[in-house]
DNA sequence: TCCACCGTTCCGTCTGCCGGAACGCCGTTC
DNA sequence: GAACGGCGTTCCGGCAGACGGAACGGTGGA
């Protein structure tokens, strides 16, 4: 385990994590460093690129890892395949449509398209949240063979019900699709993604705010996704 | 210099760059490495989060790095100003709209929010664009006080003749707005934006098929990019 | 003016990185 | 089926260079 490289990468979470740039010792104390050895490592950071410094001292981040990250997540088949879906679902139910993966115990939001409305979400591409405060991340528990095991550890770790948990995911199983309702005032429905052999499991879901998913409107919704949900994993079947 | 340090990110960065997972002597090459430095640093970052190692034994950047790449961005007081005046101005318009940065000679596409239509746009969220090829860019170069050196910079370096883009440039400041047509059959109008004191400067476009940007069409396009372009400045402005 | 704090630089110590080499595994060839 | 080549992985001696304590100079505040 090199032990530079694990500092340096210390030192760039730290100062990506920061809303603003950050002092010498500010980014020592975080990353848990000697100041000279952070100032050598954020020297080479800066040299590399992925760290700027600017006129009053401080470091900051630059955009170079969220430009070769971007880069990976282009690649991703998933992404490629979903962008179309996820535009049908926007323009025929004019809602907020989101792209999931389920990655350990959360879920990351790979894609978004925001309904313009007041309402602000909290999450944003990119961001992590645990999968069982999402619909996405609990149809997708739901769907795998190590689901339940997932869900127990999750729901340990955040103070859940586990059997209240365990029954959702089972309505879920069945009927298709999750439900979510984390936010208040904003109800989330979700479903599932065959991701094909290679990547993980895919999450697709529609957000809005909980008076406009009643109804006829909301079983229009989860035909939609259904729908959307069916002809993407067999999009993603092809090789 | 940390040479682990350094070694390590060319990896990570190859790996990013790849369409595929790579195997070990693959990667080891495109960063010009031992085979067992690159299996060490590899192990590291695999140990790290950053990559991960698939069964048959091929490598892979994982979406790590994009993550905490997002919370860099998402933490761009322009990146979080700007998402109103994008909504606002793909309604009213009803195109492809984009944000962009300047960085060096290029421009950066720091969010984009797409008109679903069949005409597949080259440049995605991430990207990097030589600033000439853009409207945005060239917008933007036409504000600074060094725009035109970096564009005789630019233009030694992709064989574009100086002269017109000289005038190109002049063009653009005094109409306050930038047009290009670098993809065949696609037409940017780009502005800038002043993102006040703190960030570089940023870029507002909206691109569309040739044929919808005339006449009328075009100077209402004008219209409400010139409008919004400096109300987001002004929103910049305040502390 | 003094003081405290911080960024930067320096340098002796020795850690832990480096890479050549060896080993074992797999797929291929004859 | 045996020999072979390529690759992943492991090992280890040598030494480059990372480490961090200490010192210095600059800066902002009292």
């Amino acid at each position: 385990m090199d032990r530079a490289v694990s500092r340096a990468f210390s030192l760039l979470e730290s100062l990506a994590s920061a809303s603003e740039p950050l002092r010498l010792i500010e980014v020592a104390q975080l990353a848990g460093l000697q100041k000279s050895t952070a100032h050598r490592l954020l020297g080479t950071l800066v040299e590399l690129g992925y760290v700027r410094q600017e006129a009053s001292g401080r470091y900051g981040a630059t955009l170079r890892t969220w430009e070769f990250g971007a880069r990976t997540v282009a690649q991703l088949p998933i992404k490629r395949i979903a962008a179309g879906f996820i535009h049908g679902l926007h323009r025929t139910i004019g809602e907020t449509v989101s792209l999931t993966l389920l990655s350990g115990l959360d879920v990351i939001y790979l894609d978004k398209l925001i309904a313009p409305r007041p309402v602000q979400f909290r999450t944003s591409v990119g961001s992590r949240v645990p999968a069982l405060f999402t619909a996405s991340g609990k149809a997708m528990l739901s769907r795998r063979p190590d689901g339940v095991e997932l869900a127990r550890q999750s729901a340990e770790l955040h103070g859940l019900d586990i059997a209240a948990v365990s029954a959702e995911l089972d309505e879920a199983r069945s009927r298709g699709y999750a439900i979510s309702s984390y936010s208040p005032g904003v109800l989330s429905i979700g479903v599932a993604v065959e991701a094909g052999s290679a990547a993980a499991e895919a999450g697709l879901s529609v957000s809005a705010p909980s008076e406009h998913l009643v109804g006829a409107d909301r079983d229009a919704v989860i035909g939609a996704l259904l729908e959307a949900g069916a002809r993407m994993s067999e999009a993603l079947a092809q090789p």
